[in-house]
DNA sequence: TATTGTTATACTCTATAACTATA
DNA sequence: TATAGTTATAGAGTATAACAATA
């Protein structure tokens, strides 16, 4: 029995939906990442949460959730473990003292730049079917319904 | 402490990185199609790989998990559930019996068909970030992508 | 009363390795 | 020897509910 070009993923019914296209190509990119970083061992969503914190100073554990569909019990592991290896620094608001506020560190911000490297690196070989017009595009587009996904949990 | 705009995901280190942004918006579709879908209860994998035997009728479980990433051990319980809901039908290959000839069944085609109707419904709101256009170019962008990671493990 | 963060817990997903039957 | 499918199992991810502290 032939694969009959396994490419064609059903043009008759799944050709107007985004999941599965999304799903394709993101486990591919999460397989490819978690083996090329058993150093670093992340937790799923830990990058995410660096990611946020770096550019949202102060952020609580609340807001990385929406910010990432983190969950908030999740949260918790995961922002226990950045705080572990002195990636961030936490201490209660003034403010509101049920809030943390969370900052990155230095060796936060240097460990965020080398895994933004690797991740470049690794998504490389897939973003290489693409021109540098139509990254910018794709980008772009993505960026449209993460906006929209955001805005509706706010 | 306010939250300094959700959608700014920190523009300086993740803007060129693919990874977030499909990440971002798949968690929001898969939970909302969960939530949507509480009377088939659906595993992670049904669904993709009926869709792959719909329009590949024959297909072995190998082929399965090249199309759409899911593990050949994973496999089993994915056709299994399929199978005992006489979404499909499964024999032995007469050219290789160790393979299985899997087919969508008349059952399975109206599972699919209601399925994919209500995806589209749950997508909508996040596509609806998009005009008509733009959603052409995103998913015909996507779709090198999905080339390019099958291409890979071919 | 509502919200932030925490814990306990249960369920699911994913991956590995060892196995069988066929090739 | 290699491949298709199976099983057992361990580890990670995800979600729910109950809770403490604070608002």
């Amino acid at each position: 029995m032939k694969t009959p070009k396994p490419a064609a993923i059903d043009r008759a019914t799944l050709d107007e939906l985004l999941g599965f296209r999304l799903r394709r190509v993101q486990i591919r990119l999460a397989r490819d990442f978690s083996a090329a970083t058993t150093d670093h061992v992340l937790r799923s969503g830990e990058y995410t949460a660096l990611a946020v914190i770096a550019s949202h100073p102060g952020v609580s554990q609340n807001e990385i959730c929406k910010a990432t569909g983190l969950d908030k019990s999740a949260a918790v592991a995961v922002i226990d473990g950045l705080h572990e290896r002195k990636w961030i620094t936490r201490r209660r608001s003034d403010q509101d003292r049920r809030r943390y506020v969370l900052t990155i560190s230095a060796a936060g911000r240097r460990a965020l730049a080398d895994l933004v490297g690797r991740t470049r690196h690794i998504e490389e070989p897939v973003l290489s079917a693409l021109s540098t017009r139509e990254r910018a595009q794709l980008f772009a587009l993505l960026d449209k319904l993460v906006e929209r996904v955001l805005a509706d949990q706010a």
